[in-house]
DNA sequence: CGATTTGGGCTTTTT
DNA sequence: GCCCAAATCG
């Protein structure tokens, strides 16, 4: 076991007590999570009684990591890890409502775009109307008050006006109808069955054992409801949080909560881990400096502990008496400070800082587009969410040039210049044969819906006429750091195609005439400033370049360098805006601590701290008059005056450091992969690269929900022998309704699809009755782990374990509902990753693999040889590092093979 | 020094 | 269209 510290250890060994860590930035509170959960894990818990919510699916992704990683060291041999919960609250919400309520299992997630475009198109039936609110123009305060009425606490629910809860209601009755949830109500629908569903409340009791809140502080009502219903069916509650870092207090978080949990909760024994490993003492100063001026905070201290040292320089808190200067200040300790040695652990050896060491971190995005603008003019690589200039780009342009053509508002020599601009090497014979494909599909009245399919003209079109990887510039991209010019284009088209998708989920069923305005009235107004451009959404690649981020979002990371500039008054703390146009539709006086949506000084100093406490060494505060607005200095930099170790100097040049070749962290990026992801990988990478990487969508299709509307219903009745409730013949039909979801077909094809699912399913039933008896799981979920920071997820639709002639036989089963018989032997190849996860699972090894097809009724087995299984797990883990690296196929030369623009075309 | 006019900006983000 | 902070007026 590594070292830990007597307050860690303590926090470690805290099993049966319900515990509150107070733990400060820095603190390692994350291997203390960790290594306390391995502490559960040695005491004979089995997995699935542990359950671990964290704030971001990324946090989970790290957290999960350093479980697996400590488990490997200390508890080799634990099975089942994979029934761990470790992730956020939503989402466990969203299983448990899946796992244990049958009926949501067709429900789906709407988010906020998708949720927008729903709530304009049923802008009458969603009680809009009725608070006269009007459609598109309030959208989004309307979609604020709906999370407000439900998130927030009333002090007494009758004097709010009885419009807005009628409003409520039918927003979520007409969600319901259409088998959707909004972000809420996964939370609340979830609270409500936590409290009233006896039967849900047992399945829960069962697996419930130990609960783990990481960032603790930031939970709001709702989700503090989970926790508490959770403990009262008898979860020890262990929380994680740091009240000086409580930012998120406009969406709902309170600081009480935190602050206050050892009165709320019985027996609770509290930690407070006080060592800063992670920055300097000087970094640790400054931030004491300002926080310490907050009144509303726990008593406690942070102590510098970590190895790295302070030298004079390396924080610096400049003013200058222009922007322009500030910048120009920023990108010259960039330069000087790249290469300046650097250790990253107390056992490392030393490297060149880089790039990627450094953070600008802005308040507002609108600060950032000068620095966007210096640094381009300056040549420094720099990556930044949070400014969505998607609309600008030439091969967007041109793509919402197709639909303005389909709709005849430009003619077809506008449409031939858009793509030609993009590429000289398009042709106009092949712009003319695009062109006439177009024709065909003119917008009118009488086209049948599923024939003016705006994803198929998409991506139909831009192959049409030639769009290739090749007739792009391979160089790299001037603005997109580690990307080609084709690369950036293919994102942006694949970006496109997303936002048809998103588009098409809500109106794929509409009048074509209505559906094609309503589309482009959309592109103009509304995702123009809610699609960033395609290549800053790779997960799986990091470049070397300085990030621009805001404070909210550095939030649990940390870097070398950290710039924080323009401390202003009026930006850092920010200006109260003006006219909070949702409270002219509830009063406040109805909302209990309604001045937590009211953020005030003590709210910004905590963001000011969290941006202090990202640096491990090198922290470069600044600020320069700018506008009216923001001439004078915030009263945060004279607080960080007070530290002696922020000083003004403008030539220091760090000429005098040691000097090493810029080299970027070692650290490997943690991947994790699902079997659909790989089976694809598999099957054609460069397809793969379409769809994962570029993000291209499919179309939709009247049909969709025949295969996802059989298993769900299987899934209920292997679920239900297994409980031991067996479902009669007689129980079928309602069974089946219950499951049965088909959000495009219109109603002849609803039934026709119906009475063969139906069919398919009294069949499978009556066949497969006798077998019900050896089903071991169903609908398991498992996970590999393959080291190297390689994770695979998956989930496993049966498994059967049967005495057969005196040995036990165990048969990983795949349900298809299609019958395409020559995917079968690619198929059945790729299900040795399942056997890898019923290993992982179970420590045995599975004997036969089996694809069930449902339309025709029979199985394919074949059995598995355990050989097979090492060759496979290479396999994996070569994808998973060819994925990492961006070591993908550019064309795919198979000709049988369905992916699309490939680079020579067959 | 208090009252009045003028000018500029209109977050932040997770699921 | 509205609100706040800074500038200007009296």
């Amino acid at each position: 076991m590594p070292n830990y510290t007597p307050r860690q250890q303590e926090a470690i060994s805290t099993l049966n007590r319900n515990l509150q860590i107070i733990a400060c930035a820095g603190s390692g509170k994350t291997q203390v999570i960790s290594q306390r959960i391995i502490e559960i894990l040695k005491t004979g818990v089995h997995p699935s009684k542990i359950i671990a919510f964290t704030y971001t699916e990324k946090a989970a992704g790290e957290l999960q990591a350093r479980i697996l990683k400590l488990c490997k060291e200390q508890l080799p041999d634990t099975q089942g890890i994979a029934d761990m919960y470790v992730g956020t609250i939503h989402s466990w919400c969203l299983n448990a409502l899946q796992e244990y309520k049958y009926e949501y299992q067709k429900f789906s997630v709407l988010d906020e775009i998708k949720l927008k475009l729903f709530v304009d198109k049923n802008f009458k039936q969603i009680g809009m109307q009725d608070l006269s609110m009007e459609r598109f123009k309030d959208t989004g305060r309307f979609v604020a008050l709906m999370s407000l009425l439900r998130e927030a606490q009333f002090h007494n629910r009758d004097d709010v006006p009885p419009n807005l809860f009628e409003a409520l209601h039918k927003y979520e009755t007409v969600l319901r109808k259409h088998c959707y949830f909004d972000f809420t109500m996964i939370m609340s629908d979830a609270v409500h069955c936590l409290q009233s569903d006896e039967n849900f409340r047992s399945k829960i009791t069962r697996d419930i054992g130990y609960l783990i809140v990481d960032e603790y502080q930031d939970v709001n009502p709702v989700q503090e409801s989970i926790v508490r219903e959770l403990y009262n069916l008898g979860a020890n509650i262990c929380v994680v949080g740091d009240d000086d870092q409580t930012i998120f207090q406009w969406r709902g978080s309170h600081i009480n909560y935190i602050q206050q949990f050892t009165t709320r909760y019985d027996n609770v024994h509290s930690v407070t881990l006080e060592d800063n490993f992670r920055s300097t003492n000087a970094v640790v100063d400054v931030a004491i400096k300002s926080i310490t001026n907050n009144t509303v905070r726990l008593p406690k201290v942070m102590n510098a502990k970590g190895f790295q040292q302070y030298e004079r320089g390396d924080i610096l808190y400049n003013q200058f008496t222009s922007v322009a200067d500030e910048n120009a200040f920023i990108i010259e300790k960039i330069n000087q400070l790249r290469g300046v040695a650097f250790k990253d652990k107390e056992d490392t050896t030393e490297r060149g800082l880089n790039y990627s060491d450094m953070v600008v971190l802005v308040r507002k995005w609108k600060k950032a587009e000068a620095i966007v603008e210096a640094f381009t003019q300056a040549g420094i690589p720099f990556v930044i969410t949070g400014i969505n200039n998607l609309f600008q780009r030439l091969e967007v342009r041109a793509s919402q040039a197709i639909f303005q053509y389909l709709y005849n508002q430009i003619d077809k020599g506008v449409l031939k210049d858009y793509w030609q601009n993009l590429s000289p090497l398009i042709t106009d014979e092949n712009l003319e044969k695009g062109v006439d494909f177009l024709d065909k599909h003119i917008a009118n009245s009488n086209s049948y819906y599923e024939r003016f399919d705006f994803q198929t003209f998409f991506t139909d079109f831009i192959d049409i006429i030639g769009v290739r990887e090749d007739i792009f510039p391979s160089e790299e991209h001037p603005e997109a750091v580690g990307y080609s010019t084709a690369e950036v284009i293919f994102y942006n088209l694949g970006m496109f195609s997303k936002i048809i998708y998103d588009f098409e989920t809500i109106y794929y069923k509409s009048d074509p005439l209505y559906k094609i305005a309503t589309f482009l009235n959309f592109l103009t107004y509304s995702a123009t400033d809610n699609y960033s451009e395609g290549w800053l959404n790779n997960t799986y690649k990091t470049p070397n370049a300085v990030q621009i981020m805001s404070i909210y979002q550095s939030k649990g990371l940390e870097f070398p360098v950290v710039f924080v500039p323009g401390l202003n008054k009026n930006y850092l703390p920010t200006k109260q805006p003006g006219g909070k146009q949702l409270w002219h539709h509830i009063d406040k006086v109805l909302i209990i601590d309604v001045d937590r949506y009211f953020p005030g000084e003590e709210d910004e100093r905590r963001l000011m701290y969290v941006a202090i406490t990202r640096s491990k060494k090198f922290l470069m505060i600044s600020r320069a008059p700018d506008g009216r607005q923001q001439g004078k200095e915030s009263i945060f930099g004279s607080e960080v005056r007070k530290s002696t170790y922020a000083f003004s100097s403008l030539d220091r040049d760090y000429s005098e450091r040691a000097k090493l070749p810029p080299a970027s962290s070692l650290e490997i990026a943690n991947i994790s992969l699902n079997f659909s992801l790989l089976k694809a990988f598999f099957d054609c990478p460069y397809r793969f690269k379409f769809e994962s990487f570029y993000g291209f969508q499919s179309s939709f299709g009247a049909r969709i929900g025949y295969g996802a509307s059989i298993h769900h219903a299987l899934m209920e009745i292997h679920r239900e022998f297994l409980e031991g409730n067996i479902i009669t013949k007689e129980q079928l039909p309602a069974l089946l309704q219950k499951h049965l979801h088909f959000p495009y077909a219109i109603p002849t094809i609803e039934q026709s699809m119906s009475d063969k699912a139906e069919q398919a399913v009294n069949i499978y039933y009556d066949s497969n009755l006798n077998e019900f008896k050896n089903i071991e799981y169903a609908e398991q979920d498992i996970q590999l782990d393959l080291g190297d920071g390689i994770l695979v997820n998956g989930k496993m639709d049966l498994i059967k374990k049967k005495n057969q002639d005196g040995t036990v036989e165990k048969t990983i089963i795949d349900f298809k509902s299609t019958e395409k018989a020559q995917e079968y032997l690619a198929t059945i190849d790729q299900l040795q990753l399942y056997a890898l996860g019923y290993k992982a699972l179970t420590g045995e090894n599975a004997d036969f693999l089996e694809i069930y097809n449902l339309d025709k009724n029979e199985p394919y087995r074949t059995e598995l040889s355990t050989k097979d299984l090492d060759t496979m797990k290479e396999k994996i883990r070569n994808s998973a590092n060819d994925i990492r690296g961006n070591n993908l196929e550019k064309t795919c030369n198979d000709p049988t093979c369905a992916c699309r623009f490939k680079t020579t075309k067959k």
